[in-house]
DNA sequence: ATTAAAATCCGCTTTTTAGAGGATTGACTT
DNA sequence: AAGTCAATCCTCTAAAAAGCGGATTTTAAT
């Protein structure tokens, strides 16, 4: 019997998880938990095998939370639950010990296939995914603190010298910072920059 | 007796919603469907009072559909169901006959009095959001076909020579029709303009 | 048939960004 | 003490976009 646990802040999720799963003989539902306070809580108390996580979770994100799972309980498996715009964090997540992801939008088969391919130690993708996605997600570039301040403002419409009066410094500086983030994610100009920008969920708000 | 409707194509919503519906006294679930088809044919045949419309359904989308079964059965009630992320488009969906929304984050709560507040006759929104969203949806700007092309090949980071060459015209008319994104969108720069367009989730992959 | 809206085109000027090739300072690591 | 990296600054040139003022032709709707 395989125990499953469901961490997600979407009544609907939890639910549409639980109903999905109910009925099917290897497999039971035996906890669920709306943030990882509450996640944490349960991981000790409850035996867990497969533990599905919810990206966005009000409190800590599920990255962090499947890091944390993953030093605690290192025989936990995780599996991101996605939605289409999250697909590009998976590199991450997959990074700190995810071994698979769903996305909402998942069939109930491929759901029930998941959680076994999974608990017999195998990986699990939604198919509906290629390699290029997955790659274009592992190569998150890394931003320095100014940079992504600057990345920022750059979203907000502000100019080089926009930028530079703002944070006190010359416009040939922020130029620099500009080229780097051009570099950095790989594209040629600023459309770009803030499109992948937007799409890695580097620009909130 | 209150009749739900839900169309939606994740498995996940629709077992979700059915599952936080079970039980409630005043309410059953009488059909589902994954598309805009296959909602039409139940429409015929079955007595719908709410119907719960997915704003990205894989044929039509949720606008069209709400506003086709307004023109058909103006007595059926329908409620835009979103993430968060569509959030911008439920000025348009109130605009086509929707008489309430639901973020598919929301509580069970939450979803029983949204059907018996729009049963009564009355409109249903969350609480949670606030008047500034809504009216920021409203502004979405109407885009054209072409407008939309143009957009996503300006997120490509093509600059006008390029889009021109790809789409047969003259650069100018890349340039005229930039301008006009960049008016239609109230913004000043490319920067601006693909990071609202990435927020209100013009552009897609 | 008329009208409105969309899509197409042009020239001109100014502003902004990209591209190339640098350099210096300060902080932190080894 | 040497090295790395972030952050800062510089010049010059070329390319692209923004801002201005137009215009014509399809296409669709009433």
């Amino acid at each position: 019997m395989i125990n499953v646990f469901i961490v997600d802040d979407h009544p609907l999720v939890v639910e549409g998880l639980k109903s999905l799963l109910y009925g099917i003989d290897d497999i039971q539902v035996v906890a669920t938990a709306a943030n990882a306070f509450e996640a944490f809580e349960i991981l000790q108390k409850v035996n867990i095998d497969i533990a599905f996580l919810d990206i966005n979770l009000p409190d800590v994100n599920g990255i962090e939370l499947c890091k944390k799972i993953k030093g605690k309980w290192p025989n936990i498996k995780c599996i991101a639950l996605t939605t289409s715009n999250e697909r590009t964090i998976i590199g991450r997540m997959m990074q700190n010990g995810a071994v698979g992801y769903l996305m909402k939008s998942s069939s109930k088969d491929e759901l029930i296939r998941a959680i076994r391919q999974v608990y017999e130690g195998g990986y699990f993708m939604n198919v509906t995914m290629s390699e290029t996605v997955v790659d274009k997600s592992l190569t998150v570039p890394f931003l320095t603190r100014r940079e992504k301040e600057v990345l920022g403002l750059i979203a907000d419409g502000m100019t080089n010298v926009e930028i530079a009066d703002k944070l006190f410094v010359s416009p040939t500086t922020i130029k620099t910072h500009r080229e780097n983030l051009l570099m950095k994610f790989g594209v040629s100009n600023t459309a770009s920059l803030i499109k992948v920008a937007a799409q890695q969920g580097l620009l909130e708000e």
